[in-house]
DNA sequence: TGGTCATATGACTGTCTGGTCATATTATAG
DNA sequence: CTATAATATGACCAGACAGTCATATGACCA
């Protein structure tokens, strides 16, 4: 947690900090990033840091927290769907916002995936619950997929989840790639559009796939 | 490359080297894999590194190689499924080579894992290359699916590879978890069976969902 | 035996890291 | 104007790292 002091501070010296604390952990990995280099950037001094955080962990912890914040914002922000619809309609608005937050927060997404994918040289509790809730959510929209008759019955839950939880991991790299927008410009330079008709067509063709597979039914 | 050197070493002292070299960058990242700890392991010289390879990325490289190798190996020993069958099936085996790999050289898999997920601070075009030519591999799968009529017309089939792709780098991380196995127990411990029919039963799942997706039809 | 060549060694160098802390600066209040 | 508290500073520390190199060891041959 970060310190009193760290929330005394004028609004855009914090912005400033954090703005470079994230562009580091998004660059290099938890073991990699350089509070010296952090410090350098924004041009404060390294004791500083030890004033707002009590160590390198608790700041990294505190991009987490921040990017888990984001994220529900963006999940509350976009008015959740009809309650009564199909799964797949569902899990295409959630795939749909977990790409827009990686549009609009770009290194932070990056922060964020890092934390799933890299290594973390500690142990922390909350880190892991985030993890294991991504996945528990997934878990049991595949329940209520099953329950309603979405869900063929004879699918292996776990395997949905995990096909589930992998596609929506990586989909934002497809679509940066797709859209031949490189991963390191964003973020600096200009907002992207996250609501064009093509984006929009690859969420369509992913639940397509996702519903009814690659197969040709025709055949 | 490697020098004459570590190829004129005894058989049992450069496996223990290499094994020794594996389980470091297996457990650690580029970066963070420690030429320090290796020769600690194996119980030689620092300076003895620097006699069989130039420097820790000439090191890192060679068993990456390695495990192109074993793979290309465990592919060409598994006979070939029927060229006439149908591209799922096609999958099938080839979901199944790969989940091999990861049981039978756990920790040399996990090295590649790292290759392809975690940072690089350098640039080699061979590992690009790698890379790439997974991706491709799959591409010509699929336009091979659709040109046979396997795969349904209206499929992106940038996308597909997306899919493919993105579940074949995943699917061994889901069997081991599934199995309730270690990753970190692995490798030293007894070797672990991938015939099971349980571990079948993931693969049939998996590629019915590729090819039928997860909804239900009856309905 | 002596000489030549391949190999092994580990102390050492330069560089980077996270983190500390005595000191200096600034803001607040009486 | 002074006293007190809050904040900022950067030289410094201990530890880890990749990589070097003068020296030592051992094998092979004449």
């Amino acid at each position: 947690m970060p310190t009193q002091t760290f929330f005394n501070l004028p609004e855009t010296k914090r912005q400033a900090f954090i703005q470079a604390a994230i562009e580091e952990f998004a660059d290099n990995d938890y073991a990699n990033a350089s509070i010296t280099r952090i410090v350098a950037r924004v041009g404060i001094a390294k004791g500083s840091v030890y004033q707002y955080f009590q160590d390198k962990q608790d700041l990294y912890l505190y991009l987490l927290d921040l990017a888990a914040q984001e994220k529900l914002a963006l999940l509350r922000d976009a008015r959740p769907p009809d309650p009564g619809m199909s799964i797949f309609a569902y899990l295409r608005w959630l795939l749909s916002t977990g790409a827009q937050f990686q549009l609009v927060h770009p290194r932070l997404a990056q922060v964020a995936y890092r934390a799933l994918y890299g290594d973390i040289p500690f142990h922390d509790e909350t880190l892991v619950r985030m993890k294991a809730a991504a996945y528990a959510y997934i878990g049991q929209l595949v329940e209520q997929g099953l329950a309603r008759g979405d869900i063929a019955p004879d699918i292996d839950p776990e395997l949905a989840v995990f096909v589930i939880h992998s596609l929506s991991m990586e989909l934002g790299n497809f679509i940066l790639k797709r859209q031949g927008i490189d991963p390191a410009a964003l973020g600096q330079g200009h907002m992207h559009m996250f609501d064009t008709p093509e984006i929009a067509r690859i969420f369509d063709q992913l639940v397509r796939v996702l519903e009814q597979g690659l197969g040709n039914r025709t055949t």
